[in-house]
DNA sequence: CGGCGCCTTGAACCAAGTCAAGCTCTGTGG
DNA sequence: CCACAGAGCTTGACTTGGTTCAAGGCGCCG
């Protein structure tokens, strides 16, 4: 069960399952805080946090893409998902990061002071029901990947594309990030993400123009798929 | 990939994954409630909430097990979640459930009203962070539980039994569920998990004085295969 | 134009699923 | 008090979806 890949620290050089019932508060919660953090650069594949540092600070990303993953202790890699612009991560309760995360992308990302979000929850209630609801939606989140993992490996590379045009709501989708990234998010290896994108390729369901490029060219095929 | 059961409405006749870094702030919440709700009783297999519904209770186990789970479209169950005395479940920072829940045995349990809650933590801010934490601890228990699903059967079953004990602290545990919801709930069959258990007792890992009840004997043997 | 990541494809293999008995425990009625 | 029925659990034999191992192709950058 070598589904993961081992620990690859490339090194410096330095989109989770739709939720159906997800809603979207992370919007208002930056807003909410006055003086909106100091906007940061990360380059590909810089590490943002990782496990088990002290989470002194939330991330809003401006511009990249964003995976949160944890190591087994064998090895193995599991991605428990991908961020995009608009998205808030990193906002925990506990004073330690449970994951790590590293920019797909070159990204600008909002970093702000934990404590500031946390003194102004104190005081205002309504910046601790948003915090509170971000909180939420990320369990949302994670159940519906948790849900992911025990389909077929058809079913959770649809739900994966069908979950990403939905965030980017368009059909022609760019990934920013790799095979291995995508086989660690569903649990599958590279080569079963490969053999099932060309696979759905040739049933017209998407079009491939390049590895990192899918266009959705018949998004009911891949729903049913998607059990 | 029948790995789940269809339906099965047994009807009326009437633990989650050990997070490492699991803190555990439920205990409070109740308490700060003041009138904290009525108990109730549920028999064997009753329904406490079905999925969609309002989510207009929030639950305290008193005594007994509870399962959380969904059911995909083309019939399977995932069991997202077991629930034991002194926990919390039911809280949705929406306004429906995401998910159903039954009572594994016969179970007694406290039911308060959430809107309760939520005035309350409107008015008081550490009602709001008991809140939060609560959810977070939830999330929590949710990436574990996504993690368990991308593990092998053994390290499935092996992390299974460590969790449960670790909830009751004892090396002996009843198991108030079947095999069938240990199953849904680790994303295999019932026969992957009834032949993990005999291996496991066939090392001398474990004994099976009956079948629903389990005693570690090597839980370092345990501890490793959960890679 | 050559080297290196990354991706795809093929063939063989294996862990877990499926199908099919058979066993065990429990409760019920004769 | 025993026999019988049924649900739940175990075990065996066979199948299969996805992994593993091994090439080979493609595109990008120096």
């Amino acid at each position: 069960m070598r589904t993961q890949t081992a620990i690859r620290t490339q090194f410096p050089q330095s989109s989770s399952n739709a939720a159906v019932r997800t809603f979207v508060p992370e919007q208002t919660l930056f807003g909410s805080i006055e003086l909106a953090g100091a906007p940061m650069s990360f380059t590909k594949g810089a590490e943002i946090y990782g496990e088990d540092e002290p989470s002194d600070y939330v991330y809003k990303i401006v511009k990249g893409a964003v995976r949160s993953y944890r190591i087994l202790s064998d090895g193995r890699r599991q991605i428990e998902g991908f961020y995009f612009p608009g998205d808030v991560f990193g906002l925990e309760a506990g004073d330690a990061h449970g994951s790590s995360a590293e920019a797909v992308s070159d990204s600008i990302i909002l970093v702000v002071r934990r404590s500031t979000i946390l003194d102004t929850a104190q005081r205002d209630s309504d910046v601790a029901t948003q915090l509170w609801s971000c909180t939420a939606c990320e369990l949302s989140r994670a159940r519906d990947h948790a849900l992911l993992l025990v389909k077929t490996a058809q079913e959770r590379v649809a739900a994966f594309l069908l979950d990403l045009a939905n965030r980017f709501s368009g059909n022609s989708v760019e990934l920013p990030m790799s095979r291995q990234d995508i086989a660690d998010y569903l649990g599958l290896t590279i080569e079963t993400v490969s053999r099932t994108l060309t696979q759905f390729q040739d049933n017209a369901a998407i079009e491939l123009p390049t590895s990192r490029r899918v266009v959705l060219r018949n998004r009911g095929a891949l729903h049913t798929l998607n059990s």
